[in-house]
DNA sequence: AAGCCGTGGTA
DNA sequence: TTACCAAGGCT
Protein backbone atom coordinates (compact mmCIF):
# COMPACT_ATOMS: atom_id res chain seq x y z
CA UNK A 1 0.00 0.00 0.00
CA UNK A 2 1.28 3.21 -1.07
CA UNK A 3 1.23 6.00 1.85
CA UNK A 4 -1.92 8.58 0.34
CA UNK A 5 -2.18 12.22 -0.31
CA UNK A 6 -4.23 12.67 3.26
CA UNK A 7 -1.30 11.01 5.16
CA UNK A 8 1.34 13.66 3.39
CA UNK A 9 -0.73 16.48 4.19
CA UNK A 10 -0.67 15.92 8.36
CA UNK A 11 2.92 15.14 8.02
CA UNK A 12 3.72 18.35 6.57
CA UNK A 13 1.40 19.76 9.02
CA UNK A 14 3.13 17.96 11.77
CA UNK A 15 6.72 19.20 10.20
CA UNK A 16 6.04 22.74 11.07
CA UNK A 17 3.47 22.70 14.13
CA UNK A 18 4.32 19.47 16.24
CA UNK A 19 3.92 20.47 20.11
CA UNK A 20 7.33 20.39 22.49
CA UNK A 21 6.69 17.44 25.10
CA UNK A 22 9.08 16.36 27.51
CA UNK A 23 8.78 12.66 26.16
CA UNK A 24 8.68 13.98 22.26
CA UNK A 25 11.75 13.27 20.13
CA UNK A 26 10.96 15.84 17.39
CA UNK A 27 9.96 15.25 14.11
CA UNK A 28 13.39 16.99 13.17
CA UNK A 29 15.31 15.14 15.56
CA UNK A 30 13.69 11.70 14.19
CA UNK A 31 15.09 12.43 10.78
CA UNK A 32 18.47 13.22 12.32
CA UNK A 33 18.48 9.14 13.55
CA UNK A 34 17.66 10.49 17.12
CA UNK A 35 15.74 6.71 18.35
CA UNK A 36 13.07 7.31 21.51
CA UNK A 37 13.06 6.02 24.68
CA UNK A 38 11.19 2.95 24.80
CA UNK A 39 10.76 3.14 28.35
CA UNK A 40 10.14 7.06 28.01
CA UNK A 41 7.17 6.29 25.80
CA UNK A 42 6.02 3.49 27.72
CA UNK A 43 5.80 5.85 30.76
CA UNK A 44 4.38 8.82 29.17
CA UNK A 45 1.41 6.65 27.60
CA UNK A 46 0.27 4.95 30.36
CA UNK A 47 0.66 8.69 32.28
CA UNK A 48 -1.78 9.97 29.17
CA UNK A 49 -4.59 7.50 29.30
CA UNK A 50 -7.40 9.77 29.75
CA UNK A 51 -5.41 12.07 31.02
CA UNK A 52 -4.56 15.47 29.86
CA UNK A 53 -0.94 16.82 28.94
CA UNK A 54 -0.89 19.57 31.48
CA UNK A 55 -1.25 16.98 34.32
CA UNK A 56 0.91 14.37 32.90
CA UNK A 57 3.75 17.08 32.68
CA UNK A 58 5.15 17.25 36.22
CA UNK A 59 4.59 13.75 36.83
CA UNK A 60 6.57 12.51 33.87
CA UNK A 61 9.37 14.66 34.41
CA UNK A 62 9.50 13.53 38.47
CA UNK A 63 9.09 9.91 37.46
CA UNK A 64 11.72 9.73 34.40
CA UNK A 65 14.38 12.18 37.35
CA UNK A 66 13.52 9.12 39.81
CA UNK A 67 13.70 6.33 38.32
CA UNK A 68 15.91 6.60 34.88
CA UNK A 69 15.64 3.54 33.21
CA UNK A 70 12.63 0.27 33.76
CA UNK A 71 15.19 -1.43 35.79
CA UNK A 72 14.99 1.46 38.76
CA UNK A 73 11.31 1.21 38.34
CA UNK A 74 11.08 -1.96 38.99
CA UNK A 75 13.52 -1.99 42.07
CA UNK A 76 11.57 1.02 43.27
CA UNK A 77 9.23 0.13 46.53
CA UNK A 78 5.50 -0.12 45.97
CA UNK A 79 4.47 2.41 48.78
CA UNK A 80 7.03 5.13 47.25
CA UNK A 81 5.57 4.97 43.53
CA UNK A 82 1.95 4.79 44.66
CA UNK A 83 2.83 7.98 47.09
CA UNK A 84 4.35 9.59 43.23
CA UNK A 85 1.67 8.89 41.38
CA UNK A 86 -1.02 10.04 44.50
CA UNK A 87 -3.42 12.85 43.03
CA UNK A 88 -2.96 11.65 38.91
CA UNK A 89 -5.62 9.32 39.58
CA UNK A 90 -7.01 5.97 38.33
CA UNK A 91 -4.38 4.44 40.71
CA UNK A 92 -4.90 0.88 38.95
CA UNK A 93 -2.43 2.48 36.59
CA UNK A 94 0.25 2.66 38.94
CA UNK A 95 -0.09 -0.43 40.27
CA UNK A 96 0.04 -2.10 36.50
CA UNK A 97 3.13 0.28 36.14
CA UNK A 98 5.10 -1.50 38.82
CA UNK A 99 3.95 -4.87 37.87
CA UNK A 100 4.65 -4.10 34.09
CA UNK A 101 8.18 -2.69 34.96
CA UNK A 102 9.05 -5.89 36.68
CA UNK A 103 8.35 -8.16 33.86
CA UNK A 104 10.14 -5.78 31.46
CA UNK A 105 12.77 -6.08 33.78
CA UNK A 106 12.62 -9.89 33.83
CA UNK A 107 12.27 -10.30 30.10
CA UNK A 108 15.41 -7.64 30.16
CA UNK A 109 14.28 -5.25 27.74
CA UNK A 110 10.96 -3.87 26.14
CA UNK A 111 9.31 -6.33 23.99
CA UNK A 112 9.67 -5.32 20.19
CA UNK A 113 6.28 -6.07 18.77
CA UNK A 114 2.91 -5.36 19.59
CA UNK A 115 1.04 -8.68 20.46
CA UNK A 116 4.51 -8.64 22.94
CA UNK A 117 3.38 -5.22 24.53
CA UNK A 118 -0.19 -5.59 24.34
CA UNK A 119 0.74 -8.66 26.97
CA UNK A 120 1.86 -7.07 29.43
CA UNK A 121 -0.31 -5.35 32.39
CA UNK A 122 -1.67 -2.22 31.78
CA UNK A 123 -0.95 -2.25 27.85
CA UNK A 124 -4.50 -2.33 25.89
CA UNK A 125 -5.25 -1.75 21.89
CA UNK A 126 -4.47 1.73 22.30
CA UNK A 127 -1.00 1.96 24.34
CA UNK A 128 0.25 -1.20 22.45
CA UNK A 129 0.14 0.67 18.78
CA UNK A 130 1.25 3.81 20.60
CA UNK A 131 4.31 2.37 21.71
CA UNK A 132 4.62 0.26 18.19
CA UNK A 133 4.59 3.30 16.16
CA UNK A 134 6.17 5.80 18.44
CA UNK A 135 9.36 3.93 19.75
CA UNK A 136 9.46 1.16 16.97
CA UNK A 137 7.71 3.53 13.67
CA UNK A 138 5.48 0.47 13.44
CA UNK A 139 2.90 0.52 10.97
CA UNK A 140 -0.01 -0.05 13.46
CA UNK A 141 -2.54 2.25 14.10
CA UNK A 142 -3.71 4.11 17.24
CA UNK A 143 -7.23 4.95 18.31
CA UNK A 144 -8.20 7.07 20.87
CA UNK A 145 -10.68 9.59 21.46
CA UNK A 146 -8.73 12.22 19.34
CA UNK A 147 -8.56 9.57 16.27
CA UNK A 148 -12.39 8.82 16.89
CA UNK A 149 -13.31 12.04 16.81
CA UNK A 150 -11.36 12.79 14.03
CA UNK A 151 -12.35 10.05 12.02
CA UNK A 152 -15.89 10.31 13.03
CA UNK A 153 -15.58 13.94 10.99
CA UNK A 154 -12.90 13.03 7.96
CA UNK A 155 -15.47 10.11 7.10
CA UNK A 156 -18.52 11.11 8.15
CA UNK A 157 -19.99 8.67 10.73
CA UNK A 158 -23.20 9.17 12.30
CA UNK A 159 -23.14 6.10 13.85
CA UNK A 160 -22.80 6.29 18.09
CA UNK A 161 -19.89 5.77 20.08
CA UNK A 162 -18.77 2.87 21.61
CA UNK A 163 -20.52 1.08 18.67
CA UNK A 164 -18.56 2.75 16.10
CA UNK A 165 -15.29 1.82 17.12
CA UNK A 166 -14.71 -0.61 14.89
CA UNK A 167 -15.67 1.16 12.12
CA UNK A 168 -13.54 4.17 13.41
CA UNK A 169 -10.63 1.85 13.80
CA UNK A 170 -11.02 0.50 10.17
CA UNK A 171 -11.07 4.07 8.76
CA UNK A 172 -8.18 4.95 10.60
CA UNK A 173 -6.32 2.03 9.41
CA UNK A 174 -6.82 3.06 5.83
CA UNK A 175 -4.72 6.38 6.64
CA UNK A 176 -1.40 4.71 8.61
CA UNK A 177 1.45 5.27 6.59
CA UNK A 178 3.99 2.38 6.09
CA UNK A 179 6.87 5.17 6.61
CA UNK A 180 7.04 7.95 9.82
CA UNK A 181 3.92 5.70 11.83
CA UNK A 182 5.70 7.08 14.69
CA UNK A 183 5.38 10.68 13.46
CA UNK A 184 2.18 9.99 12.47
CA UNK A 185 0.00 8.90 15.28
CA UNK A 186 1.57 11.89 17.19
CA UNK A 187 0.00 13.97 14.57
CA UNK A 188 -3.19 12.92 14.27
CA UNK A 189 -3.38 13.15 17.89
CA UNK A 190 -1.86 16.52 18.19
CA UNK A 191 -4.52 17.50 15.42
CA UNK A 192 -7.08 16.08 17.16
CA UNK A 193 -6.09 18.09 20.33
CA UNK A 194 -5.36 21.41 18.69
CA UNK A 195 -7.94 22.09 15.79
CA UNK A 196 -10.15 18.75 15.46
CA UNK A 197 -11.29 19.69 18.70
CA UNK A 198 -14.79 18.28 20.66
CA UNK A 199 -15.90 21.77 20.68
CA UNK A 200 -15.80 24.81 17.60
CA UNK A 201 -13.08 22.59 15.98
CA UNK A 202 -10.98 24.99 14.16
CA UNK A 203 -11.57 23.94 10.60
CA UNK A 204 -10.36 27.53 8.80
CA UNK A 205 -6.61 26.15 9.77
CA UNK A 206 -7.28 22.05 9.60
CA UNK A 207 -4.69 20.47 7.09
CA UNK A 208 -7.33 17.83 6.63
CA UNK A 209 -10.75 20.40 5.72
CA UNK A 210 -11.12 20.31 1.97
CA UNK A 211 -11.15 16.19 2.63
CA UNK A 212 -13.48 16.38 5.60
CA UNK A 213 -16.88 14.59 4.87
CA UNK A 214 -18.47 16.02 7.97
CA UNK A 215 -17.52 19.63 7.13
CA UNK A 216 -18.74 19.47 3.82
CA UNK A 217 -22.10 18.83 5.43
CA UNK A 218 -21.58 21.29 8.40
CA UNK A 219 -21.90 18.69 10.82
CA UNK A 220 -18.40 18.70 11.96
CA UNK A 221 -19.06 19.86 15.77
CA UNK A 222 -22.01 17.23 15.97
CA UNK A 223 -19.69 14.72 15.86
CA UNK A 224 -19.06 12.02 17.10
CA UNK A 225 -22.68 11.19 18.23
CA UNK A 226 -22.19 9.03 21.43
CA UNK A 227 -24.73 6.98 23.75
CA UNK A 228 -26.46 9.11 26.94
CA UNK A 229 -24.09 8.56 30.10
CA UNK A 230 -25.95 7.68 33.04
CA UNK A 231 -26.54 10.01 35.80
CA UNK A 232 -24.49 10.12 38.95
CA UNK A 233 -25.34 8.80 42.47
CA UNK A 234 -24.46 10.91 45.63
CA UNK A 235 -22.94 8.46 48.09
CA UNK A 236 -21.82 9.86 51.60
CA UNK A 237 -19.43 9.15 53.55
CA UNK A 238 -17.27 10.11 57.32
CA UNK A 239 -13.95 9.60 57.43
CA UNK A 240 -11.52 10.57 61.20
CA UNK A 241 -8.42 13.17 61.16
CA UNK A 242 -6.10 12.07 64.15
CA UNK A 243 -2.63 13.87 64.92
CA UNK A 244 -0.61 12.29 67.42
CA UNK A 245 2.13 14.59 69.65
CA UNK A 246 4.85 13.29 67.46
CA UNK A 247 2.74 15.14 64.27
CA UNK A 248 2.22 11.73 62.91
CA UNK A 249 -1.89 10.86 61.14
CA UNK A 250 -3.51 7.97 61.56
CA UNK A 251 -4.44 6.53 58.17
CA UNK A 252 -4.62 3.30 56.36
CA UNK A 253 -3.70 1.34 53.32
CA UNK A 254 -6.42 0.91 50.86
CA UNK A 255 -7.07 -2.18 49.67
CA UNK A 256 -4.95 -3.15 46.14
CA UNK A 257 -8.58 -3.89 44.41
CA UNK A 258 -10.76 -1.01 43.87
CA UNK A 259 -11.76 2.88 44.49
CA UNK A 260 -8.18 4.52 45.48
CA UNK A 261 -6.88 1.13 45.39
CA UNK A 262 -3.55 0.43 47.09
CA UNK A 263 -3.43 4.38 48.14
CA UNK A 264 -3.47 6.06 52.07
CA UNK A 265 -6.71 6.94 52.79
CA UNK A 266 -8.34 8.56 56.23
CA UNK A 267 -9.93 5.42 58.67
CA UNK A 268 -14.14 5.14 58.26
CA UNK A 269 -16.72 3.10 57.49
CA UNK A 270 -17.72 2.15 53.31
CA UNK A 271 -19.22 5.44 51.68
CA UNK A 272 -22.53 4.35 50.45
CA UNK A 273 -26.25 6.12 50.45
CA UNK A 274 -25.94 7.37 53.86
CA UNK A 275 -22.98 8.18 56.59
CA UNK A 276 -21.87 5.80 58.76
CA UNK A 277 -19.87 6.73 62.33
CA UNK A 278 -17.21 4.69 62.63
CA UNK A 279 -14.51 6.04 64.69
CA UNK A 280 -11.18 3.95 64.64
CA UNK A 281 -10.73 4.98 69.06
CA UNK A 282 -13.25 6.76 71.57
CA UNK A 283 -11.46 10.37 71.71
CA UNK A 284 -13.67 13.73 71.80
CA UNK A 285 -14.32 13.95 67.91
CA UNK A 286 -14.49 16.95 66.68
CA UNK A 287 -16.83 18.25 63.75
CA UNK A 288 -14.55 21.51 62.08
CA UNK A 289 -18.29 21.85 60.31
CA UNK A 290 -16.96 22.17 56.68
CA UNK A 291 -18.23 19.36 54.35
CA UNK A 292 -15.64 17.63 51.50
CA UNK A 293 -17.22 17.16 48.27
CA UNK A 294 -15.32 15.28 45.34
CA UNK A 295 -15.91 14.24 42.22
CA UNK A 296 -15.63 10.74 40.83
CA UNK A 297 -15.99 8.91 37.86
CA UNK A 298 -19.15 7.56 38.59
CA UNK A 299 -20.72 9.12 42.02
CA UNK A 300 -20.52 12.08 43.34
CA UNK A 301 -19.42 12.13 47.10
CA UNK A 302 -20.12 14.09 50.40
CA UNK A 303 -17.50 13.24 52.57
CA UNK A 304 -18.04 14.54 56.82
CA UNK A 305 -14.84 14.87 59.09
CA UNK A 306 -14.22 14.18 62.62
CA UNK A 307 -10.89 15.41 63.70
CA UNK A 308 -8.99 15.39 67.12
CA UNK A 309 -5.27 16.01 67.84
CA UNK A 310 -4.20 12.60 70.53
CA UNK A 311 -1.98 13.76 73.54
CA UNK A 312 -2.05 9.61 75.30
CA UNK A 313 -0.98 6.74 73.73
CA UNK A 314 -3.97 5.44 71.49
CA UNK A 315 -4.72 2.03 70.21
CA UNK A 316 -6.83 2.25 67.37
CA UNK A 317 -8.84 -0.63 66.14
CA UNK A 318 -8.03 0.59 62.05
CA UNK A 319 -5.17 2.15 60.55
CA UNK A 320 -1.52 3.01 62.06
CA UNK A 321 -0.27 6.47 62.63
CA UNK A 322 2.63 7.90 59.99
CA UNK A 323 4.63 10.56 59.13
CA UNK A 324 2.87 11.47 55.93
CA UNK A 325 2.79 14.58 53.26
CA UNK A 326 0.00 16.06 51.56
CA UNK A 327 1.35 14.91 48.01
CA UNK A 328 1.23 11.40 49.00
CA UNK A 329 -2.35 11.12 48.94
CA UNK A 330 -4.97 10.89 46.19
CA UNK A 331 -6.73 14.50 45.75
CA UNK A 332 -10.14 13.55 48.01
CA UNK A 333 -8.17 12.49 51.05
CA UNK A 334 -5.63 16.05 50.64
CA UNK A 335 -9.05 17.92 50.61
CA UNK A 336 -10.16 16.38 54.20
CA UNK A 337 -6.23 16.68 54.79
CA UNK A 338 -6.41 20.60 54.48
CA UNK A 339 -9.69 20.90 56.28
CA UNK A 340 -8.16 19.15 59.13
CA UNK A 341 -4.89 21.05 59.64
CA UNK A 342 -7.14 24.27 59.52
CA UNK A 343 -9.19 23.34 61.88
CA UNK A 344 -6.45 22.35 63.84
CA UNK A 345 -4.38 25.76 63.55
CA UNK A 346 -7.34 27.88 65.16
C1' DA B 1 -20.02 -6.38 27.75
C1' DA B 2 -21.10 -2.89 30.40
C1' DG B 3 -19.59 -1.07 34.79
C1' DC B 4 -15.69 0.38 37.40
C1' DC B 5 -11.91 3.43 37.94
C1' DG B 6 -9.67 10.06 39.36
C1' DT B 7 -8.90 14.45 38.48
C1' DG B 8 -8.89 19.11 36.70
C1' DG B 9 -10.17 22.25 33.04
C1' DT B 10 -13.72 24.36 30.35
C1' DA B 11 -18.19 26.10 28.51
C1' DT C 1 -24.05 24.33 38.90
C1' DT C 2 -24.00 20.89 35.58
C1' DA C 3 -22.04 18.40 32.02
C1' DC C 4 -18.52 17.04 29.15
C1' DC C 5 -14.10 15.59 28.22
C1' DA C 6 -8.77 13.90 28.28
C1' DA C 7 -2.89 9.88 24.36
C1' DG C 8 -8.02 3.58 28.08
C1' DG C 9 -7.64 -0.89 30.54
C1' DC C 10 -9.55 -4.41 33.34
C1' DT C 11 -13.06 -7.58 34.65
Amino acid sequence: MRDGPKTADLLDWYDAHARVLPWRVSPADRAGGIVPDPYAVWLSEIMLQQTTVAAVRDYFTRFMSIWPTVQDLAAAEDDRVMGEWAGLGYYARARNLLKCAREISALGAFPTTRAGLQALPGIGPYTSAAISAIAYDLPETVVDGNVERVMSRMFHVETPLPDAKSELTALAETLTPQKRAGDYAQAVMDLGATICTPKSPACGICPWNSDCLARRSGVQAELPKKKPKAKKPTRFGVVYLARNQAGEWLMERRPEKGLLGGMLGWPGAEWGDVAVEQPPFSADWQDPGVEVRHVFTHFNLHLSLRVVQTDGKIQPRQGLFLDIKRSDLPTVMRKAFDVAISHLSH
